[in-house]
DNA sequence: CTCTTACGCTACGAGCCGTAGCGTAACTGG
DNA sequence: CCAGTTACGCTACGGCTCGTAGCGTAAGAG
């Protein structure tokens, strides 16, 4: 929850004796990573030269981060944190096209753009990488979700539901549905997320969840 | 459109002189990069350890390929040709399970699953490597899209679309939904993709096309 | 038989990885 | 003020991969 990067290694004993960590230190390392992704790119961004930009010896980066993964995604996730919300609009579909214009404006980014998919690449194999994705920014996404919904029951335009684990897969349903249909935009089509598209998108997603409604 | 891999580097004169290719070869490297994407993933995968598994000499796989991304690329392109079809069902809503179930299952492998992502993101930096992804795996999925929304015309499901234009842009964004959702569950939620699933996404996606056709 | 290209092999400089060892700095509790 | 503990910077290292060059040989075309 705090938005401060997690260290990968966490304080061992309870006590908090010791020197302790330079918060500076880890704010510019964040940023050097990002920097070095936008000229770099994720293949070519090597831990060495993150410690470079960020004024740090090699080994502090490895006493913070196990690897490269894990140092990009605490990286990305800060991005995540400032740029991604849900702006009340005053409909389902305008809400909708609001978070989708916000998510692709973030894909956008080149840091994000290189770093994401590489990341979730990795983590296909690498079970703890897969859940730090998932705390740091899966889930802040998928609260969107959930939170587009309320709004929308409170509205009136989406039912109430009864069964909560229906509720909590048709969540999810949308969820992959949304975010999956930008990101291949974005990064497989590789074409943008303008607003044509998303009033096309969101228009299509509200029309499918009107029939599901009404086709139970 | 041959299923065989395009080399990296084509016969420099139109001429034909000099030894030929071992197009066994070829077939031995796509299948010793497949197995070490198994075994290693992407990311520990290495241009030594394949030349090694395919009992060839590291020189000649970067006269075929410029570099992992690649080979990686042509070998996870063969899955596609060979798994990936279009089976008529009967109805949209059928066909639509069909494929996506078939697309899920693809990308269960560990081969595609670890690699696709990777070099997508790889693509970002790499405009060669975009080119080469779309014409080797997107434009086949993308036709299937296509092929689906002809059938469901000639069946009645769908209207013939008098602006070609408005055609094309549709199509674009019903391959990035149905191709998105698919991977954004797979990959990044990380949860199968199973018959219920393809169900309610089918569901949901064949309602919404039948919203947008009756509010232009 | 010559020309041309592919192949295997060896060797190489370069770069990054991740860790160890050391001396020093910063903060805590007695 | 002083020991204990942890963080930091620096240097150095073995191990690995990269991508290329150079050589001798193999397999086709004319």
């Amino acid at each position: 929850m705090s938005s401060a990067p997690p260290p990968a290694h966490p304080r061992p004993g309870g006590g908090r004796t010791g020197r302790p960590r330079d918060p500076a230190a880890d704010r510019a390392i964040l940023h050097a990573t990002r920097t070095a992704l936008v000229e770099l790119g994720w293949g070519k961004l090597t831990m060495s030269d993150v410690a470079a930009r960020a004024g740090v010896a090699k080994t502090t980066l490895y006493r913070r981060w196990a690897g490269k993964s894990e140092l990009v995604v605490d990286a990305v996730a800060a991005l995540f944190d400032e740029h991604l919300e849900l702006p009340d609009r005053g409909s389902l579909q305008a809400d909708i096209e609001g978070v989708v214009l916000r998510f692709a404006a973030l894909l956008e980014r080149p840091e994000a753009k290189t770093a994401l998919m590489a990341v979730v690449a990795e983590s296909t194999r690498d079970d703890a990488l897969r859940d730090r994705i998932r705390s740091a920014i899966v889930d802040r996404q998928k609260s969107l979700v959930l939170l587009g919904r309320e709004r929308a029951q409170a509205r009136g335009e989406l039912p109430r539901e009864d069964d909560p684990e229906v509720a909590a897969r048709t969540a999810d349903l949308i969820f992959d549905v949304i975010a999956g249909a930008v990101v291949h935009r974005t990064l497989v089509s590789a074409e943008s997320v303008d607003t044509e598209w998303a009033r096309g998108f969101a228009g299509m997603l509200v029309g499918g969840l009107a029939s599901v409604r009404s086709f139970p």
